[in-house]
DNA sequence: TGTACATCAGTGAACGCGCGTTCACTGATGTAC
DNA sequence: TGTACATCAGTGAACGCGCGTTCACTGATGTAC
């Protein structure tokens, strides 16, 4: 066995690192797998010793969003603590955060590409799925006041997933900067009061009215 | 001056019209500037002749969605009246719906294309930005008893508006289509509540609970 | 009415380019002895 | 320890294809007389 113990699966998840980082950037058509492979260190030949093809990449890249433990820190200064009895709220801050919004990168893939996987193939709506569940898990384990009922359990918390992911796609697609923060915070807002989560700082709401001068 | 008058204007207006229903569904990058101009009836070397671009065709293409009077009635079935007092339930209902869901084609471009935007140019987060503001102020139009203030008036509005964005960008991109007509429902639930408006026919809850058997 | 004409909407071949994918080959590596 | 070897990760030229864009040309039309 020629090469190290390792080797061969520590480059594939090189790869669809690399991948993941550039579809969110650049969405699944724009992206060329040179380039994905070139940021990995490869040439493009190698592609197809490790995927059968760039759709069945892209269904690996878009699922190791929530399956990968690294995500809950990928966007800095942002920490989720998912045993805390406020999960449900450190979650909808973390997701509308400035830092979210700016990090395209290490994006959700809801926000950065839910039109390509609503146009692609039954694989990746698939792994769209296992994300959009994981995330509503999240808010409706950590509701508490707000949801006597399962089913209202189940209407909040989709609701505020939708609201979340609505919030950044809208806000990543406006041209006025100002405008888009304040549709962040605005969808912050209500996303706490649907959740009966305290909106701990006020923060958001202080930064809507009195806002400094922004650059670009 | 050869060609009767308009002939120019109403061939112009094909190409967008054609334009607009490719890109809803396929996006920008997989439509091809052949496509478009097939469908219109024309071949490929005519399109120079009206636009520089296909991305300054793409940006009228968007625009046209809430500029195009037609709109109120593309969806089938789906009427919104702009006077009425309950105008801000009626867009709530009519973007949730499920003939706005499945009618992809004259889709509202912020459930289609909200992604290739953020992508593109200026000129295109301009156009999605005015459509974003025209829903906005329809919604703060119709809001009457929940928001007692301006600022909350703003804050409600710019968040049902992004539910709804959200909840229909995600239902779209889901793979079980029960999940998204139950994403659909809940969304719709929770926007009403949020505008102060009645749920007036109870439907929608309804159907989350007890749902016929579906096809595919 | 009929004919010649100027206009310009529309045609279609051609351009350079880079895509996804294939495949015969290379050469770095761990193992055997 | 040193050398020969088998393995297979990775290379890079080549494939057919279709894109966005250009441009010299065609031919349908309304107007003038």
């Amino acid at each position: 066995m020629p090469y190290p113990t390792g080797h061969r699966g520590r480059t594939r998840k090189k790869i669809v690192d690399c991948a993941r980082r550039l579809f969110n950037r650049y969405g699944f058509e724009s992206v060329t797998l040179q380039q994905i492979m070139a940021d990995a260190g490869l040439t493009h030949g190698a592609f197809y010793g490790y995927f059968r093809s760039k759709s069945e990449l892209y269904v690996e890249a878009l699922a190791c969003f929530f399956t990968d433990p690294e995500w809950k820190n990928c966007w800095e200064g942002v920490k989720v603590d998912l045993s805390a009895t406020d999960v449900g709220a450190q979650v909808v801050r973390a997701y509308l955060s400035k830092q979210h919004f700016e990090d395209v990168e290490n994006s959700c893939p809801m926000v950065a590409m839910p039109t390509d996987v609503a146009r692609g193939t039954a694989a990746a709506r698939r792994a769209f799925e296992t994300v959009f569940k994981a995330m509503v898990d999240i808010l409706a384990r950590g509701m508490s006041g707000a949801a006597r009922t399962p089913l209202q359990r189940n209407v909040n918390s989709r609701a505020i997933a939708a609201l979340c992911v609505g919030g950044m796609v809208v806000a990543r697609a406006l041209a006025d900067r100002a405008l888009a923060d304040e549709l962040r915070d605005a969808c912050t807002v209500v996303a706490l009061r649907l959740g009966a989560w305290k909106n701990r700082s006020q923060g958001a709401k202080k930064r809507a009215t009195a806002r400094p001068k922004r650059r670009t």
